[in-house]
DNA sequence: AATTTATTGTAACTTTGTATCACTTCGTCG
DNA sequence: CGACGAAGTGATACAAAGTTACAATAAATT
């Protein structure tokens, strides 16, 4: 095996990989960006990002089946991810307040909520502007 | 062809299927169920599914990879689905006013919003009390 | 009847995700 | 040092979810 493989985890790989991106990857597009860098079987990928989920540096955005950093894991608000249907690229929001109205929707239903998964589809500002000829 | 399968399109019947369940079904599950109706092909149900989709009687479950009926399609604020973790019963909320958050969110953001997905993941009203021994 | 149009089926295929088992690496404890 | 166990990794196979391409059929039009 590579020498290089040796010093960092897996987990380290993948996470460093997708902290350079504006879109979420896939687990697959994961595996394919690192192979040079000894990764070889999806099993090891889907494995780093159980632990970066789990350990919430790393969001899973359902409606894409894809993966992206965690903008800031000191946060504990529910957070909202736009997703541009155009470029691809997502954002995270923090601070929304949505997080209160979900638990006052519990309150009035009696659902106890434990994890929300709020993702906004549509266009981001930059492709809105692009799409603005003059 | 058996006659049966004359009368209502496919559409017709998945809808149908959907309409009696509490929980969220997945195309292959629909699949299976339907059979003896004379649906025999994921690209079928995929299809049908499509539609109801397309015209709002149906919604997609993201985080399940699974689809319900649309409890009010009259409705056009943005659904709120509560799914249990325990008994795998969706419910579907509308007028939650969480709405008019994510467009103010937008607002400062300058996102264009088109499609929410709001799935909240949790435990049931009926759950809670099954586990609460006396 | 002939042509078009929508619906369905078949089959192969891609993408996404999991299970199993063997092997290596590495720390630790005797 | 060497044995041992835990964690990490890989290979393989498989399961689940979804799509594509094309042929066959049925219904509607003309």
């Amino acid at each position: 095996m590579a020498e290089s493989s040796k010093r960092k985890t897996h987990a380290e790989r993948v996470f460093e990989h997708l902290r350079h991106q504006t879109k979420a990857l896939s687990a697959y597009q994961i595996l394919d960006d690192l192979r040079d860098e000894g990764v070889t079987a999806a099993t090891t990928v889907y494995r780093a990002l159980d632990q970066l989920v789990a350990s919430g540096r790393v969001h899973r955005i359902e409606s894409l089946n894809a993966f992206t950093v965690c903008a800031d894991p000191r946060h504990t608000e529910t957070p909202v991810f736009e997703i541009c249907k155009e470029c691809g690229d997502v954002t995270e929001r923090v601070g929304t307040g949505l997080t209160e109205n979900i638990a006052s929707l519990s309150r009035r239903s009696g659902f106890q909520p434990e994890h929300s998964v709020i993702e906004i589809r549509g266009r981001c500002g930059a492709c809105r502007a692009d799409a603005q000829p003059v």
